[in-house]
DNA sequence: GGTTTGTCTATAGCGCCTGTAGACTATTCA
DNA sequence: TGAATAGTCTACAGGCGCTATAGACAAACC
């Protein structure tokens, strides 16, 4: 399940993307038109800022703008930030590898054949849309089978 | 991220699936075949008999078989019964359908078209994935998308 | 009737998620 | 220069769920 908190980054981040690129947005803004409480709504805008996605200026006429192009942010790569790594398995992800403790021998492990499977149909589709995607409504279809 | 105990309940699964259907297996042996602390184990093999997967004995020369054969058990099934739902938001859930309460339009949101897509291409897999794939390697291929 | 084996309920430890608080820093403008 | 604006950073608290563990109980068998 999706955390409320990239729940509430993604939702931040379309609201930018919306924007034009020159105009900045205020966290209370932000905050004010998706109800997203405002003190943890920093929080998260922060983290996306040290990430790379967005920019930031304070004081007067500051705020937030994208850093990157909306076409250049995908839905996988904002959930990874805020949620860590999406695999199902600890042994399935490139990131965060982590073997499970109790497999004996992982390239005969049943549940991660299907795990794997079912984790790339997932990624294939979250890693190829990207914020511009989900604006117009294309989202990427399932990537077939590699091998 | 599946639960550990998913985990534990699909490795119990599938070592029961391993066996000839008129052969018991005590819960002390899959605890110990496969790591898995044993008082977790009895409520995790009950929870899977109250919902129809497994049938127990007790007693001398009781434990636990397949109530359904290895082919009719999916790996989603079985997920579901421990996690709960797999929906990435509760408003992608049939079963545990839930409006997600700051969404304005559910039909607009462009979160839920996105997690929508990804979520089918996950259920795809795990939904059309037995027992007895797991145990043979067969994973189901990803469904090609519907619409 | 004793042994074996599963059943059921309660509870404890712990970490994560969600959210709040408050002090601090940078920037702008009068 | 000083006040107002707006973001930055750290700490922490409440609550819930996950991962067990404990122990009393019930059924089946010998």
């Amino acid at each position: 399940m999706l955390s409320q908190k990239a729940k509430y980054a993604l939702r931040a981040l379309l609201a930018l993307a919306e924007r034009p690129t020159d105009q900045v947005m205020l966290i209370a803004e932000i905050a004010e038109r998706d109800h997203i409480p405002k003190k943890f709504l920093e929080q998260i805008l922060l983290d996306l800022k040290h990430h790379g996605l967005v920019q930031s200026r304070r004081g007067r006429g500051g705020g937030y703008t994208l850093l990157k192009s909306a076409d250049e942010i995908s839905i996988g790569q904002v959930v990874r930030i805020i949620d860590g790594p999406m695999a199902p398995l600890p042994c399935l992800s490139r990131v965060a590898y982590r073997r499970c403790s109790d497999c004996p021998d992982e390239s005969r492990c049943a549940l991660r054949k299907v795990f794997a499977e079912s984790h790339a149909a997932t990624v294939a589709v979250l890693d190829r849309t990207t914020l511009a995607d989900a604006l117009t409504g294309n989202a990427a279809e399932p990537v077939p089978k590699v091998a």
